[in-house]
DNA sequence: TATGAATGAGGTTTCATTCAT
DNA sequence: TATGAATGAAACCTCATTCAT
């Protein structure tokens, strides 16, 4: 197969291709600097192509991106290392994993909540998404015989106010106002904070 | 009764006129809607009446408004409430306050959050705001004899931490996702999540 | 025949179309009065077009105008009808000549000299536009066998001279203040005195 | 007379400043830059004050400007030091000084130019100054018994004409393209183009 | 289906001039 | 008479979107 080889892309290379690029400008310049021209001059492809493939121009694009991209703004999975039976430790390293993933990702989450200050439709998905993969971690824990004097639901319900609080503190300290000096001083606190949680609340 | 002038002299009278007008358009539409022609439109005044008064044009206005309005952002004062010898009633009445508070100011919390995600400038007031007023909560609490067990310093510490985390789930539960069903439920949860931050942490 | 449609699409056209239009209305109402917008309504195309094919606006499309009127501004041409063997008629036909040209191209002559007031960049292309029309025309007289008794720089160099200052001249008693009371006399002016630049110098 | 007496500026006071300032403001960014508020932030007066003295604005103190300054444009003061017993001398002397003449006031000659190619009114002031100066220059020159072999009115002619030549030369060498590497070349050949005026033509 | 030239509403900003005080 | 706030036409430029090719 000779490398000289051109083919021509297909629909799914061409809307991957906008997507990345689009995420790429997301994160160099933010939303509002997102434009479809750039996009289409970076990606060497016609504007119309993208028009046909995001009718909906830049509002479309920014929704596939946070789909495709899920998991740099939710990711439930780091929750799935909390081992009960050495709760703080297990908590705390979860949190500095937490405090690291947001601020690796901190320029997407702006883009992001920028997206959905203008448009809220962005946001449909990010709630479902939030919804699903709790279920997910709350069905990985049970299965694991963790905090087996939980119900499933009750479970759930804890872990969703723990998951939206560590995550709107952490965006606060991250994007407005430091709070913590370190992040292990920041991290012993939401362990403490998510202790506070499973006690006798 | 003045004929009719071609010019109307007063400067102040202006500016707050354009101040006003902007807000109501910001709770109206939005910060990405908030037009310079619109302001001018609306106040019948000419454009170059804003741009004589905020040469910056929008930016100069947003940073106006949130300077005349940082009570509606941040307003410490509801916290001023608290009295140690009912502790868990008077928080859980001032979480209440609290709450109610961010939901009537709701369209311009989400404009400030806006302009300053792609204005940064925006955010220097909003910090030195929080600080300053955070130093007259605590001076007015040590006056009445509360929290004597701590130092200035250390109340400082604790009230900030507080009040960011608080208002960081306020905003979370209202703007992104409800975290409880009812404004009791809610503030009883942030009641106990203070207490708890006034414990042997 | 078409049927009305939104969009004419032929980039090179509506290039061409826009510098026309543009150097019409330098003529009629000078440089200054040069507006984007007026070029477009005269064009009848959209604003955008003007940007997108002269991402500078005012600035892009006086130097192509000025570019593809060279020979309105320079023309050295004009001097390749010298003939050494009787050289004060055929000098004294070329100064009649570029007399006449200057008149007939003066409006455009004051506009580019508006626009390289303000604007130096323009220059640049007039500056190496001289040189390079004098280098063609040194080797045409060459090759007919004029001016032997000069090595092709020094006769470069001397009709460099002539040029600028028969020019300069020109411009003052067209632009400025009239220095003769006809062409005829004007001419003789200055045949002698490129016969001066020609005699022992 | 106490230092700290402050007294109102009188009419005369306040044009003299405006003029000032504005000449000031042309040398520092060109015609085209000369913004009549600019002007009244300067000078410490009111938009209003510059109006009621200059009821045209711009073009009246430009006008103005040019007035007060013709010695800058004109100047023909410098050829009275030119001596019938040493000409070539004293030529010579009298253009070196005119070249350096024009070259520091190289920035009003640009704003005079900008100012009347836009203008034309403010040429007619440039004339007639043109020629008063000239019948000075050619009175004194006839009192001290110089050019006796030509009448007054060829001498006011040729003076005149080459009064224009040299300078537009001048300007063309120091503003457009340079025509000579050094001053002294450029003087030995205005002095030898201005013997040949005086000569036999 | 892909292209990208073309559109033009809509935004920002400037500045000469007017006129109420 | 001096002021300078106010005006607003008019300039600039952007960019999401359309549509002829």
């Amino acid at each position: 197969m000779s490398k000289e080889k051109k083919f021509t892309r297909n629909k799914q290379q061409k809307i991957d291709l906008i997507i990345n690029i689009a995420y790429d400008l997301i994160i160099e310049k933010g939303y509002d600097q997102l434009i479809t021209n750039h996009i289409a001059d970076r990606a060497k492809i016609g504007i119309g192509t993208i028009y046909r493939n995001f009718p909906n121009g830049k509002a479309d694009i920014m929704r596939e991106i946070v789909n495709r991209n899920r998991k740099k703004i939710v990711n439930l999975d780091l929750f799935s290392g909390i081992n009960e039976s050495k709760l703080p430790f297990s908590i705390n390293q979860t949190m500095l994993n937490f405090i690291k993933f947001h601020r690796e990702n901190l320029q997407f989450h702006l883009a992001f909540e920028q997206s959905y200050l203008s448009n809220k439709e962005i946001f449909h998905d990010f709630k479902s998404s939030v919804e699903e993969m709790l279920l997910k971690l709350v069905k990985k824990l049970k299965k694991n015989n963790m905090f087996e004097n939980f119900s499933e639901i009750v479970l759930n319900e804890k872990l969703f106010l723990i998951f939206n609080v560590v995550e709107s503190i952490i965006l606060r300290h991250i994007l407005i106002i430091p709070l913590f000096e370190t992040d292990e001083e920041f991290g012993a606190y939401l362990t403490d904070l998510i202790l506070f949680h499973f006690s006798n609340r």
